[in-house]
DNA sequence: CGGCCGACCGTAGATTCTGCGGTATGACAA
DNA sequence: TTGTCATACCGCAGAATCTACGGTCGGCCG
């Protein structure tokens, strides 16, 4: 909503933090040649305005004992949307869900660890609807940085 | 694939990178109640064991002038997936593709900053095969940490 | 012209990082 | 038991970085 102008070297700063989320101010100002302090303010300045929401270090799931990843869509058949948070609240194993248009209502990231806990874990959120459940075989595009 | 085995100590330096992917080894050190120094191992041994497999600035696309989001589903007629990685180079809009079983073979996370280049971005696309676009009208649930 | 504002720079003290050596604990064999 | 070894941790010192501050420069407006 907020419309945040960016030049350049915000751009640049941006995907140098998308990269490597752990680079120090140092780093950065050497890759966009400014100094130390001018590339801390500016960051800063993105973080206050919201475009760098936050950092996070990117796990493997398939080391961590999450080897199965699926796709998983909810045919939802009203309004009240209290039991679906509810769900989300109750059900670490949803990675992530959005609310979208078309004949599913919902679709979700699902991680489990082996095809019985998927199995489980889908089996409780077709208690709110019809699901349709897609396993990932692969991933050719894991995650893409964010550019104009 | 490779098994590594993660104690009390790994999750919750797992559990903290997530939420603060910057957070100083001094930082982690007092939350652990550890030494920085064995801190700074540990999570040098979770980076080169795969576990952790980079850290990223996570950037609201909503401020950076792409307020629309949607879930593309492709139906791809064949197995020659050359066509479609070379889609992906080509095409930075298309921040995440999963290959997935059902009757769509890819499933695409796409971000773009108007309807008008949503349309000519799943029309690119549909030169593949079959499309089904859903546009995401918010997100419950955006991102949580991975755990156990 | 004179003053103001935004963005940048440079500096100093505090904090953190990095690499190293030292220590405690547990496993294992003699 | 005793010795040895490996692992994980701690603490230290020098280097690098961070943070907060004041100073400078160029553009803009009254």
């Amino acid at each position: 909503m907020t419309a945040y102008s960016l030049d350049a070297t915000d751009w640049r700063l941006l995907e140098a933090l998308q990269r490597d989320g752990r680079a120090s101010y140092a780093e950065l100002a050497r890759t966009v040649a400014m100094s130390p302090s001018a590339v801390t303010e500016r960051v800063r300045r993105l973080e206050e305005a919201g475009v760098i929401s936050g950092y996070s270090a990117v796990i493997d799931h398939e080391r961590i004992g999450l080897p199965i990843l699926a796709l998983v869509r909810l045919r939802y058949p009203h309004g009240n949307y209290k039991p679906f948070h509810d769900l989300l609240a109750a059900t670490p194993e949803v990675l992530e869900a959005h609310h979208v248009t078309g004949d599913d209502c919902f679709v979700m990231k699902v991680a489990a660890r082996s095809m019985r806990h998927l199995e489980e874990t889908t089996g409780r959120i077709s208690g709110l609807g019809a699901v349709t459940t897609s396993i990932v075989y692969s991933s050719p595009l894991e995650r893409r940085p964010l550019v104009l």
